[in-house]
RNA sequence: GGGCGAAUAGCUCAGAUGGCGAGAGCGUCUCUCUUACAAGGAGAAGGUCACCCGUUCAAGUCGGGUUUCGCCCA
């Protein structure tokens, strides 16, 4: 027994046969294969540091829908991959580079980037190492990245393309800027918050009746910039001041009051400040009516040279001030409490500052109209299906995408300018260029390759574009960009389209939809056929899983302890088809618990069973085929769940099936009599189906016993077993057994005591029970079992509609047997009369089915009868 | 404000197409180290299926409404 010890320890077991797979190239597809493509692609992760409990789950996901089609003979393809993650990327180093007090701007460009490099390969690395750990199938010989070399040429050629197709253009736009990583930032890229606040009520003096008209804002600071003050034209109490001009106070600027149905009468006092330059509303409510723009703010969200005294003053600390100012001014009517909503980076968790610059963007109009279609008459499947609507929602109010970072970690804009021609920018903010610039404007050139010299002038002095592409704009196209495309290669020919994305939620507008748009885009052609979005995890509060929350665990350390197997089996356990999952490390332990049943129950088949046949004979018993019917039964429901992407299901039904059947009866029956073969071929079945979920310990197992093939993921998915002989018998057999322990614990009689009992039967079941005597001994732990004798002791009783079993208890307490009979006894009255109210019905007779109304029936008799001989047995008590 | 989802045992969750006494894991309690497994075995207790109304012979399940919680968008 030494080499297969009573407790599984994966240690060891899971890096063994991880390089085994590598080694054997079993996750690399053969291209000359005929049998059909399977194809996946990872969600690349970033680079930016190690993965966390919600890669765990999104891979193995993957991993089990990988291994399941390899088993079913597809020729499967797993890419792996990762992205270089601009901001994200960018923030981590640069932090790590602060703490040796290096700034980045000392550094340079060149340097920092190679810094970043030095970072990337140093995570990368970390990240395969995890991956594997994980036991993910992944085909490590087509890895990309996402700024490699190759890769960058196709994203400059989607750019290049899109441009040229009039899809790109630059325009001077408020977007989302984020004040600390000092990049713009695409709306998706943007979390909304809820946070206490105040509202401040602020009184602009009218400068022609000496009266006050009174705006509320969140955003006192942002007054220094207004050039409006806004009303509804419909709002009685302002309607007349339209027209008239107020004194901005601390500025002293004269600015106009407006009027636009825009504004919401309701909210605060009904007059709105407008401030251009910082707010999107207010922004395009400017533009309509052709106000000043005045920007008050440097990137850094410090005030600027426009506001007087404030001038360098960090934005809260200038909100302080201005209040206190206000407040001697007597202009400060009130301050209240307000729950205000705030926009902050996703990455740095910064409050945005709206902000007007000069950025490139995408129409997103036309890509999203073919997108919506795909969904709409199922070409794409979205599971579960709730998501569409989501998704469908975003697309028809889809926005234009800002695809500029004022980052160095990217893929550089692939646009040039002549010095001579194309005239640098006006830099006085409020003379707005708000058209797009046109295709071939003058002096500048957007191309594939560098450009040395200008196309119009002939100048020498050309400079490319600061900016690099939104991370996104990179991995809108891993579908095809990853097989080779634009190339007309093996790959793409094969594996293109893929079939199915495993991702979570909250990267469907950010990711999946942009991947759709850009597969009809460049492709014309799907990327993919199904979306699968699973849960997310939180924490046992239900707290979201961060870093910065310190509550997101490290996997590694789940698998040291437990092993890959244990965590990802007890992650799908818990995890619901349409919520998102709490994480309790419980779950990972009854992963392992279960790898360790699995494993002992392997044992146990070893030891009696290691040298049979693990073909099916002819010649099998009434116990083999029960339990080949409840593995149909297991099969079929499996095969159902995986055609709907329903993985927690399936762990759940081989959880219970391998426990509470095989285990618990099969393998108690062929303890007493040993299985002929039946035992080790469901065992291999079982590991099987339960690869996908456990890849490394059924691998051990497999090779324990030495089945056929070279690696279990060669091996072939059972299929439905013909069932021959009428097994009812062995429910029948169970039921009597599990009553007797019933009353042994009712009892609380030692489970080494054996029992004497009398059984009354009709013949052919007492023939069947004679013949498996030893059985019903074994498992309900008796003695001495004798047929058909009336009964003359004391004695428990076990009453079913067609057997009658009494238990001979010495020193039984008869008033307890006789109470609890009782209540048997009533019971089944209410039981039989319930029954009966419905059979009498006549409208239920006429309109519940057949089969309902027979099950009915059946169920009257059997209360019946079981009535009946408890009744008798009482009488004689 | 709009949309989506959830509410079932102390806790975390299963419960297609309505139809046997509503299930599991964990936790609790009792008995037990019987040579596959104490990371185990055998039992038990524990539920007005959030609330109201309706449809139906029959509702945890279907429809309408209410409450509470979560998420997304504005």
């Amino acid at each position: 027994m030494k080499d297969f010890p009573s407790k599984y320890d994966p240690k060891g077991i899971e890096d063994k046969w991880y390089e085994f797979w590598m080694k054997e190239k079993f996750f690399t597809p053969d291209l000359k294969s005929k049998k059909e493509p399977y194809t996946i692609m990872i969600p690349l992760p970033n680079v930016t540091g190690r993965l966390t409990l919600g890669h765990v789950l999104n891979n193995s996901v993957q991993d089990i829908l990988i291994r399941q089609k390899k088993l079913t003979g597809y020729e499967t393809l797993w890419m792996a991959g990762m992205d270089h993650a601009g901001i994200a990327t960018q923030v981590v180093v640069e932090a790590k580079l602060l703490e040796k007090g290096i700034k980045k701007e000392n550094l340079g460009r060149e340097k920092f980037i190679q810094e970043v490099w030095k970072w990337k390969e140093e995570y990368a690395q970390v990240i395969r190492t995890q991956l594997k750990k994980m036991g993910c199938a992944l085909d490590w010989s087509r890895e990309q990245f996402t700024l490699s070399d190759d890769y960058s040429k196709k994203v400059i050629r989607v750019f290049v393309e899109l441009f040229n197709k009039g899809l790109i253009y630059r325009g001077k736009y408020i977007i989302n800027w984020c004040p600390r990583c000092l990049t713009a930032l695409s709306d998706e890229q943007v979390e909304k918050e809820e946070e206490p606040g105040k509202l401040y009520y602020i009184k602009y003096p009218i400068i022609k009746t000496n009266n006050f008209i009174t705006v509320a804002t969140t955003r006192p600071e942002t007054m220094l910039g207004d050039t409006a003050v806004c009303v509804n034209p419909q709002d009685k109490r302002y309607k007349n001041s339209i027209g008239e001009k107020v004194l901005l106070p601390i500025m002293d600027r004269q600015i106009p009051i407006i009027g636009d149905d825009y504004v919401d009468p309701d909210f605060g006092t009904g007059a709105l400040k407008v401030t251009p330059s910082h707010d999107p509303f207010d922004f395009e409510l400017a533009k309509k009516h052709d106000l000043e723009f005045i920007n008050i703010m440097n990137p850094d969200a410090t005030l600027n040279e426009n506001t007087k005294e404030f001038n360098g003053l960090e934005r809260y600390e200038a909100r302080k001030k201005i209040i206190e100012k206000l407040k001697e001014g007597g202009l400060l009517e009130q301050i209240e409490d307000y729950k205000l909503p705030l926009s902050k980076c996703e990455r740095c968790h910064t409050a945005i500052e709206p902000r007007i610059s000069k950025q490139w963007f995408v129409k997103m109009k036309p890509l999203a109209k073919p997108a919506i279609k795909v969904v709409k008459d199922g070409t794409i499947k979205i599971y579960p299906k709730r998501w569409i609507n989501l998704y469908n929602h975003w697309m028809e109010n889809i926005r234009d995408w800002c695809i500029s970072r004022q980052l160095w970690w990217g893929h550089r804009i692939p646009v040039y300018y002549c010095r001579k021609c194309y005239s640098t920018e006006n830099t006085e903010i409020n003379k707005l260029q708000m058209n797009a610039e046109m295709k071939n404007p003058k002096g500048i050139f957007v191309s594939t390759t560098k450009i040395e010299k200008c196309r119009d002038c002939g100048s020498t002095d050309i400079y490319q574009d600061e900016d690099v592409l939104d991370t996104w704009f990179s991995s809108w196209i891993w579908p095809f960009a990853t097989l080779g495309w634009p190339d007309d290669t093996k790959d793409f020919r094969r594996f293109y389209p893929t079939q199915t994305l495993a991702t979570g939620w909250d990267i469907i507008y950010l990711w999946v939809a942009r991947m759709i748009m850009a597969g009809l885009e460049f492709i014309k052609q799907i990327p993919f056929s199904n979306v699968v979005f699973h849960s997310m995890i939180r924490d046992e509060k239900g707290m979201k899983m961060s870093k910065s929350l310190g509550n997101s665990p490290d996997p590694m350390d789940f698998i040291d302890k437990y092993g890959a197997d244990a965590l990802r089996f007890g992650l799908q356990l818990i995890t619901p088809k349409e919520q998102d999952v709490l994480f309790s490390e419980k779950s990972i332990e009854v992963g392992r618990k279960f790898c360790n049943k699995l494993w002992n129950a392997s044992r146990l088949v070893w030891n009696n069973h290691k040298d049979d046949s693990d073909v099916l004979s002819e010649n099998i018993s009434i116990y083999d085929e029960w339990i080949l019917n409840e593995f149909n039964k297991l099969l079929e429901s499996i095969d159902n769940h995986f055609s709907n992407f329903e993985l927690n299901a399936i762990a759940r039904k081989i959880y219970d099936f391998v426990w509470h059947i095989f285990c618990d009866w099969y393998l108690e029956f062929i303890k007493i009599v040993p299985s002929k073969g039946v035992a080790k071929y469901l065992l291999k079945q079982i590991i099987i189906v339960s690869h996908p979920f456990m890849p490394f310990i059924t691998e051990e197992i497999y090779h324990k016993f030495n089945f056929s093939k070279k690696s279990i993921i060669q091996e072939n998915w059972p299929s439905h077993i013909e069932i021959k002989k009428d097994i009812t018998d062995i429910s029948k057999i169970k039921n009597l057994i599990e009553e007797i322990r019933n009353i042994r614990g009712l009892f609380n009689i030692n489970p080494k005591e054996r029992l004497n009992v009398i059984i009354n039967t009709n013949k052919r079941f007492e023939s069947f029970l004679k013949e498996n005597l030893d059985f019903l001994k074994e498992l309900a732990g008796l003695k001495n079992i004798e047929f058909n004798k009336p009964l003359t002791m004391s004695v428990a009783s076990v009453i079913m509609p067609t057997l009658e079993c009494y238990i001979i208890l010495s020193g039984i307490d008869l008033s307890k047997e006789k109470e609890r009979l009782t209540k048997e006894i009533q019971f089944l009255s209410r039981r039989i009369d319930e029954i009966k109210y419905r059979l009498n019905n006549p409208m239920y007779i006429n309109k519940a089915s057949n089969e309902v109304r027979e099950r009915e029936k059946k169920r009257l008799e059997d209360f019946f009868k079981k009535k009946d001989g408890i009744q008798k047995v009482i009488e004689k008590l």
